[in-house]
DNA sequence: ACCCAGGGCGTTG
DNA sequence: CAACGCCATGGG
């Protein structure tokens, strides 16, 4: 069997463990970019209650996020955590998207993939994974996104090196799957909810998950839910 | 009282 | 480039 296959087959695998994940959990491109940067480094459940703010306070909206004095912006999003950071960065994203692009997220997604994640590496508070997760969800472009849950679990599966970085990851699944905006975009939503619910606390793989089977190590963690 | 979440950046060695 | 420290909330 390939490594092509294996890659599609686990996908098949967490694909039928946990069916349709609906990410990403956004209304609107803008409110993909604002998640995005809000996420970091945080629970999702964090990053819910400070966009249900945005959205109460009318602020998820390029003007109004512009014109929103920035205390007030991190006030908004305390529970993500770097708050300050964080609303600095997301105001920053917004400046340049004004200057550049019109304030338009159709003039900078028109880029083509490449072009646009130099572009969004290029603004502070923007890494790969952010990049990424924009392109995929947001601008709807062949990106695959890689997080901690991918290496530690594709490690751990024998199919990465131990210290595997972003790109090796990256590359991975870019050489070996169909290159497939709405299959990239599944897969990384199952490896999140792998991760969140099997690989608690470091742990390993264990019982009752979907991949148990392709654990070489098979420490058995029985109070892990499912 | 701990532990850790859907990272990124600047500073060291 | 690896290994740090920094940022600094909320749920389990």
């Amino acid at each position: 069997m390939t490594e092509k296959n294996i890659l599609v087959t686990i996908y098949a695998e967490l694909s039928a463990a946990y069916g349709p994940q609906h990410w990403w959990p956004a209304e609107t491109p803008l409110e993909v970019v604002v998640g995005a940067i809000l996420t970091q480094n945080v629970a999702w459940k964090n990053v819910a209650m400070a966009i249900a703010n945005l959205k109460k306070a009318g602020l998820l909206g390029v003007d109004r996020l512009a014109a929103a004095p920035l205390p007030e912006l991190g006030a908004l999003i305390r529970s993500t955590r770097y708050y300050n950071q964080k609303a600095e960065r997301l105001k920053g994203f917004i400046d340049q998207l004004q200057t550049k692009y019109a304030g338009r997220l159709d003039n900078l997604f028109a880029l083509e993939l490449g072009a646009l994640r130099q572009e969004l590496l290029g603004l502070r508070g923007i890494g790969k994974e952010t990049a990424d997760s924009i392109i995929l969800y947001a601008a709807h472009k062949p990106v695959f996104v890689v997080d901690a849950y991918t290496r530690r679990i594709f490690s751990r599966l024998g199919l990465l090196p131990a210290g595997a970085g972003y790109d090796q990851t990256q590359a991975l699944f870019a050489g070996n799957l169909p290159v497939d905006v709405l299959l990239y975009q599944e897969y990384h939503a199952l490896i999140v909810r792998l991760g969140n619910r099997v690989c608690l606390a470091r742990q390993p793989l264990c019982l009752h998950c979907p991949l148990a089977s392709r654990c070489p190590q098979l420490p058995v963690y029985e109070k892990n839910p499912v």
